[in-house]
DNA sequence: CTGAAAGCGCTTACAG
DNA sequence: CTGAAAGCGCTTACAG
């Protein structure tokens, strides 16, 4: 079987330094009450044997684990690999470290929350656009705080973090408008997606007061760049003068069938905005109109937010909506002056 | 201050059940010695009370945390994110919680194994082409088992799982002699990254062994679709019939640039290959040729190769090199036969 | 500033 | 199969 790990502790460090594990103890906790010496003393035996104190044993007195749980549902998004890096470094930056959680068809929601309670983690940060009232209603009933990034249903009792989606279809109708499109085509994935059903809504009830317009079609379902490329099929016969996608990728797609498949010139035939403002948006042929989505903010906001909670569980949940921008590149005509 | 969280233990579990401690761990350990009668008393009572047992406390005991840490340096790789999100799940399935731990500039790689270490990970996973035999002595003296892939370098006394980067070169070079290619062009990014060199070594092996064409240049330093696209100045001046790149982006640029501003024809005039078949890159006009590398096998094996080893530290470390396979799309001429 | 002692929540020989 | 007891490695009042 296993070979024991012989573990340095902090027993052996205090023999070798001559003082007592309560020194050590404080040697290694800040603005402890040591003096200078022993200190110094501590650091040069825990040096010598390679002694870290054990986070395990310590979580077990101090209740806190250092530990924040990163619960991610929609893996899709192609920021996702960036969005964690930062997630992750910034929490270690202000001494946290991030245990992943995944949600999907095989483990559900609950299986994932269980193991991070478990874990005894100090805080959740959910990215995800589902709805997750049991998640809330579990976190709170343990007092673990949580706070919900990108998810838009503003009921729950806890913080969230959310894009105005509301704002972005808004603007997005008074650009189109502006641009003198009249025609639209709407396209997005999942149709039970808060977000999604925000945008489409403000942006339709923008354009029906304003009297101009019409929305011809409101597709759903359709994600990512072959489906969107597919999508073309149906959207050649609606002939609109705007495609307005979910997602970069889509929006893409929907570049890529309408070029290659039919023939169009974008934006002469067809305009086309995408939302996310990927990275591939910019390049080449692509040159896509699209939102630009605050990420920095996002996370930064979302990790103050669930810090603040964790210090101060009694204060109020914040609710937090981050405004967007959108970038005009070559696939909406220009505007005339 | 914070308000106390008013944990369930094992205590409350116990005394509700009507059991002793041991009674309510001996329930939560599968193949212990319990009876049935007492497992199901526990398991009521446990579930009335919303008691889960705390890992860090049985850590203490059992010395393993069913932690895995894992320390990622190259995300630049587009495939991160899925690579990232599969690892947690098959990890998540071997009943393993994965910690997340980033390398950069800030961060170095020592801060990070420190504090994977604190957490007594039971093992380290580490993503990295960078060779990191501080790290892997840190690990052996510690008896942490980690496992590294995509590293190339092998003489490192642990586990390790790479691509087989040398048989992508002759691979590559018996392609492009084939198709009739006879000046190169090659392109990587970090010089001093092994998987390149060795890619490049091997490529040009072959090339002189056969005396058959010739690589009019090697250049470095070149990571992306912005910087191949600019690369582009310098290529159309060594006018080569194939340009190799180390990535799919970088090709993917390359192929821009030359479209867009030198307004050749690929591959009639100027064939690209990439290396990662990156999902974008058989979308629309893209259609590139490109190495198509074994994602889901890669982190099988060192999810595999990890748990053996933490299981049987005594056994030998493996060193495994897996194939490769070229996918030829629109990028380079046919065959002819 | 310092150390002895208690205790965090659990598991595991041990004895029955 | 079961429970009392010891102990994992740490921190923190407490008394000095």
């Amino acid at each position: 079987m296993k070979k024991e790990k012989s573990r340095v502790t902090s027993y052996n460090v205090a023999k070798l330094a001559g003082v007592s594990r309560s020194a050590v103890s404080r040697a290694f906790t800040p603005n402890a009450s040591v003096s200078l010496k022993t200190r110094e003393k501590v650091n040069i035996a825990a040096k010598k044997l390679g002694y870290h104190p054990n986070v395990m044993a310590r979580s077990l007195i101090t209740k806190k684990t250092q530990l924040i749980g990163l619960l991610m549902a929609d893996w899709e998004n192609p920021f996702y690999a960036s969005t964690l890096k930062k997630y992750s470094e910034k929490l270690q930056k202000e001494n946290y470290q991030t245990v992943l959680a995944t949600i999907n068809e095989n483990s559900d929601i609950n299986t994932s929350i269980e193991f991070l309670m478990q874990y005894q983690v100090d805080g959740i940060i959910m990215l995800s656009a589902l709805p997750s009232k049991d998640l809330v209603r579990k976190c709170n009933q343990k007092h673990t705080p949580i706070v919900l990034v990108g998810n838009s249903s503003k009921e729950l009792n806890t913080c969230t973090v959310n894009i105005d989606h509301n704002a972005i279809g808004e603007n997005l109708a008074a650009l189109a408008l502006n641009l003198g499109y009249r025609r639209f085509v709407m396209i997005r994935g999942d149709k039970n997606i808060e977000s999604g059903i925000q945008r489409t809504e403000s942006f339709s009830k923008v354009i029906e007061k304003k009297e101009e317009g019409k929305i011809l079609a409101n597709l759903t379902d359709i994600l990512g760049h072959d489906e969107g490329r597919n999508a073309m099929a149906d959207i050649i016969k609606i002939d609109p003068e705007l495609v307005i996608c979910s997602s970069d990728l889509t929006a893409l797609g929907v570049i890529d069938g309408a070029r290659i498949d039919y023939n169009l010139e974008i934006p002469r035939d067809m305009a086309v905005i995408g939302f996310g403002d990927n990275p591939i948006s910019s390049w080449g042929m692509n040159r896509l109109t699209t939102v630009q989505l605050p990420h920095e903010k996002l996370i930064d906001e979302s990790i103050s937010c669930l810090i603040r909670r964790i210090n101060n569980p009694e204060l109020p949940p914040k609710n937090i909506e981050l405004l967007s921008d959108i970038i005009t590149r070559d696939t909406t005509r220009k505007l005339m002056q």
